[in-house]
DNA sequence: GACAGTTAGTTGAAATATTAATGAAGTCTG
DNA sequence: CAGACTTCATTAATATTTCAACTAACTGTC
């Protein structure tokens, strides 16, 4: 299972140029939205994280499934949590089902925040990614993008983690703000 | 030029969708690669380094230029090429005409090491995005990120960079062994 | 209910990345 | 050619991320 036998079966051409220009392309996604994100005191990262509370029913959500949602490591998300605490923009609070579980809220103060830099966020995106793509090719990348994503995360349907669904269900949805 | 005045134009529905099946995506490629390598004893960005200098014509490029291939800045360039470095990938040479500038250049047991390395991440990039993605769509996404690359990296066509591409005139093409 | 095994989240130390400052060498202008 | 300015790469500091324990709480089995 380890031993790569024989010749591995190597990109061809139109493969390679496509890959070629997704490796550096996404880099630079990442490089231009972190940018512009920093002058306002937040990495895309962590800005991903309250955003994704900010949506979410109640504006809190488990560690674990934000965790899976962001595709960050637990450990990662403890530490960028606590940064993110240390602002005021979310509190841990344990949950009241499991007991070794910890939700992170939103605070008021959080939501402000992310009200503020959503319009610096969105104006970036559109900037960096939707202006250069006519839109037909843009629905194909996301087309690609989904079923990349099924692939490596089995089970997260519709950008929703099951973790994440199983705990939507159980809440009001008090916030339908679906901004970015 | 910093007041976001009035409301920005936030994104349509399938714009939100394409956008964030790309965001999640592309940080579950990136989780999947580095895996894979890492298990290997390197990381993604510092086998993209060694991988450029293996193609490049001399199997050197200088730090500059390579900085702007692979998306990092000079400083965490200069850190990683200290690392490899230390495991005999690469050697430091000193530009002949321009004193401030320094080349990298792959040693030969850096070659040997990306050689045996491109089989497992060739495999890898298969499984991750290749493989789940027929390839009419796989096309579309590469041709979207050119878009998205050539507004966020003006002036570096082909996947080129222009001073990689002064450089390459520069040399003989020794090395044209274009895997991945 | 007691055991083994698993999962959730945290912690601290080590590795890596970012930031701002530096020095050395190039360019440009007058 | 002098001076001002830019570029290249490195360094030192700070900040973040990863890695390897670790504790607590849940699950299943007997």
């Amino acid at each position: 299972m380890s031993t790569p036998s024989g010749e591995p079966q190597w990109l061809s051409e139109d493969e390679q140029r496509a890959w070629r220009a997704y490796l550096r392309g996404s880099r630079l996604i990442e490089e231009a939205l972190d940018r512009d994100l920093q002058s306002h005191g937040v990495q895309l990262t962590e800005y991903e994280i309250i955003s994704m509370l900010s949506e979410s029913p109640g504006r809190r959500l488990r560690m674990s499934s934000l965790a899976d949602l962001v595709v960050q490591s637990r450990s990662r998300l403890t530490h960028t949590a606590t940064r993110l605490e240390k602002r005021g923009w979310v509190v841990r609070e344990s949950c009241l089902d499991d007991k070794r579980g910890v939700e992170l809220v939103l605070t008021e103060r959080g939501w402000q925040a992310v009200q503020d830099m959503a319009r610096v966020h969105v104006a970036s995106v559109r900037r960096a990614v939707l202006d250069p793509v006519p839109p037909p090719l843009f629905s194909a990348l996301g087309e690609a993008m989904d079923l990349i994503r099924s692939a490596l995360a089995p089970g997260g349907a519709d950008g929703e983690h099951p973790a994440v669904a199983r705990e939507a269900r159980a809440h009001e949805a008090t916030a339908p703000h679906t901004r970015l």
